[in-house]
DNA sequence: CTGATTGCTACGTTTTATGTAGCAAATAAT
DNA sequence: ATTATTTGCTACATAAAACGTAGCAATCAG
């Protein structure tokens, strides 16, 4: 695995802009699922499994290694969760349940 | 393309949470990115594909039509853009990018 | 020392993305 | 009217990523 955080290229970006390497990364496959699991209780690997549906373990392995790596998350002895660094990209993906919501309620009213 | 909106399951959650649909969308290569690329100004498909490192077109349509099926995007004389409901999506976009900034500051400074 | 739990790897299959070519429709230029 | 361009998009073969299952070494509990 190629190194990756901020100051380095990402895949479509080679200016290492902090934003660029945060969508790459977040743009990954269970990535914004896994760290929304993780907003209220830290969360042992197979726990972390059985709430994002049976991630298979490959992947899991893979996005926690590239989280720790970022200085996202970090694990101890209860389990994987948010480093302080995180805990504030936590905080956005709550807003971002808040804007999902009410986007859906629009939404919902529109079509169908 | 099986029907993707608030209220219908996604690749991992059968509820239908506006949530877990949002982040199977934005979870998906490119998606975060094209709104990004949105962020200031409409753009073309084209000029869509050179901002976004020439991605593929094959994706980008897949994206654009997603995203257009969700309400967060729409396509007029001036190419692609935020909708209302996509605007505020947009911020969340602009504050993500203002947490990155400050995560990097603050990682690099630990870590080389 | 036995059994369960934890984090993780191997590996073959399926899904998703890439890269290149090109087409039909709309617009602009000659 | 006729080229030439631009635009949105599809086809298709190749490459990369994710899946699903099995299982292993290390830690911890009984």
């Amino acid at each position: 695995m190629t190194t990756k955080k901020p100051g380095h290229p990402v895949r479509g970006s080679n200016t290492g802009r902090p934003i660029m390497v945060l969508m790459d990364v977040l743009g990954q496959r269970w990535a914004l699922r896994i760290l929304w699991e993780l907003r209220e209780e830290r969360l042992t690997f197979r726990q972390l499994q059985e709430r994002c549906d049976q991630i298979s373990p490959t992947v899991l392995n893979r996005r926690l290694k590239e989280l720790r790596d970022l200085d996202l998350l970090d694990h101890n002895g209860n389990g994987f969760g948010f480093t302080d660094q995180g805990k504030e990209l936590g905080q956005h993906l709550l807003a971002l349940n808040d804007y999902a919501q009410r986007w859906a309620d629009r939404t919902q009213k529109t079509k169908e």
